[in-house]
DNA sequence: TTCAACTGCTTGACTTCTAAACTATTTACA
DNA sequence: TGTAAATAGTTTAGAAGTCAAGCAGTTGAA
């Protein structure tokens, strides 16, 4: 097997002719997904010495000029809390975003852009889009369309089917043999 | 905003109206694919106490019973070789897989599964596959096959272009202003 | 009014992954 | 043959993420 074919291949080499189609879709839609993501991530760092999470935090704040709520951004970035406090304490210090009080509840952060950071960020988007209109170029405008509307689809169902109590959390105890330390505070 | 819309939007929620086809694309599929990615990511923590890259890697030696070299893994996984080292030392020393030597070429690993591993590993996969039927389980047959094809066509187009010269390395130079210690030894 | 339960955020210990520098081996060629 | 360049893999420092425990502030019911 050449290594270009291989590499072409990439996540979507697990894939097996025999795997069911759903197995084959997911291989398929994570290959799509971690090429993008790796094209965005390297431009963004080599044309703005910045990262992707950076990046998505900044987008979230600059749909609301308002400002969000720390708990407001887990959501949105679908990250946790802790390392929302994180990524905050980076961009207040380097003064793209700032902390304000929130009168009313004392325990809250409101969380907005400078403009400073509104500017800088203005420049990266400009530039995020045009890697994605070039990543996309090749494609059919219909087709676009056509792949917009399927992954819409797929959205709609995966939302409720994660809301639908036939989701199991977790079997009674967990199932897997004698193992001393599964993941001690570690990534999933 | 209730927390329900929010959620529901998720990293979508990046996207304006005003956006471009493409970047609404991106962040759909980004959505997609975060949601199922954490979905199996939780499953496999909970009932087999193991982890998303672990299952990837094992797969990928499952489609090769002769075994992989350390680079052919990285290529496969679309992941650095420093990572694939670290996952290797791991499930060495857990037993799902093995080192050996290549006769001919001293500096060469080829890494592939133990018994042991594949059994394991077997139990693993079916669980996966019947993790994903669930997910997709909404989904009609007909949508499903579309969305496939439109994947497809898309990861050929990303692959066309990412090998074509006409994709801009990296600027003469950074072009982001002063910045002390851009992203010394760090993730993009 | 007071105290228990809840909420919003932070902290701390830890894992995963990356990029870049490094070591060891093989290959190409003058 | 001898040496430079290329290749395979490892190491290292640090970013980014997780979970769980902890603290301060808020809420609500006796």
């Amino acid at each position: 097997m050449s290594r270009l074919a291989r590499v072409e291949l990439g996540l979507e080499a697990r894939a097996h002719r025999e795997d069911h189609l759903d197995t084959r879709i997911w291989l398929r839609l994570l290959a799509c997904s971690t090429d993008i993501e790796q094209a965005i991530r390297q431009r963004l760092r080599q044309q703005f010495g910045t990262t992707l999470s950076r990046f998505d935090y900044l987008a979230q704040l600059e749909r609301h000029p308002k400002g969000l709520r720390m708990s407001e951004l887990s959501a949105c970035l679908m990250v946790t809390g802790g390392n929302v406090t994180g990524l905050t304490d980076q961009l207040v210090q380097e003064g793209w975003v700032q902390r304000t009080e929130d009168s009313r509840d004392r325990r809250v952060w409101r969380v907005r852009l400078t403009a400073e950071g509104r500017r800088r960020f203005e420049q990266m988007a400009a530039a995020h889009e045009g890697w994605l209109r070039q990543l996309f170029k090749p494609m059919q405008n219909a087709e676009k369309k056509a792949l917009y509307d399927q992954l819409g689809q797929l959205r709609q169902h995966l939302l409720a089917t994660s809301d639908s109590p036939t989701t199991p959390a977790a079997p009674a105890a967990a199932a897997w043999p004698i193992k001393r330390n599964p993941n001690p505070g570690g990534r999933p």
